[in-house]
DNA sequence: TGTCAGCATGTCGGATTTGACATGTTGGCG
DNA sequence: CGCCAACATGTCAAATCCGACATGCTGACA
């Protein structure tokens, strides 16, 4: 599936109006979903590991409970910006995210 | 310093600087700002490989050329999520964007 | 030299995200 | 059983981010 939809999305010069005339996910869309629903697993393995709850993990964080476990839910209501954010707190590098990120879901 | 920020770092075990701490970025702020920078360049040095103009990645975002400049110029006032989708249009997945994040800088 | 494509920077109204709070559910323990 | 810690879910004002626009800079080319 990936070098399909890389061949497709390489074209420099694809169409921009059929973008918006494909009613289903396009391929970024789903690679969001991918990768929001990746960061979501690591921050609640992570967070498990280092047997830390939720309500440690926002005061870290500066927020509230409640927003961390919006985050281990893939919440709407929750950036990018905040996952990484949360990984970062709990004491991951640059390295051991692109390690959730890339890795094949196993486990 | 900000008491509240002064709590968040004592409760994830960092030490606090004194009248110098601006300088001083957490280990976490410190990771934020590298992994921001490396999806600034991978986003000019992806673009740039498929010949694209900032003009034109902007269009498949849905967002304008300024913007697009921002990301690259990494800009406060863009977010890790935009970044990110801007190297889902340009045709990544997330293997190959946790290849960006985790990998040695090069060059 | 003029002009044009490509990129950079500043600002603003509106959209999205956030922290906080209220409240509900679940599971362990005395 | 009651109690409590941990986690989940919904709402809202305030903070942040977005797209759009105006404008400036630079190098290429005739």
């Amino acid at each position: 599936m990936d070098p399909n939809k890389q061949a497709r999305l390489a074209a420099a010069g694809w169409k921009v109006g059929d973008a918006a005339d494909f009613l289903a996910l396009s391929p970024a869309e789903t690679e969001l979903v991918e990768i929001r629903h990746r960061l979501a697993e690591a921050v609640r393995t992570v967070r498990a590991e280092h047997q830390v709850t939720q309500a440690q993990l926002a005061r870290i964080l500066g927020s509230s409970q409640s927003r961390v476990a919006k985050i281990e839910a893939g919440d709407r209501s929750v950036s990018l910006d905040l996952m990484v954010r949360a990984l970062l707190g709990l004491g991951l590098g640059h390295q051991e995210l692109a390690g959730w990120l890339g890795a094949k879901s196993a486990a």
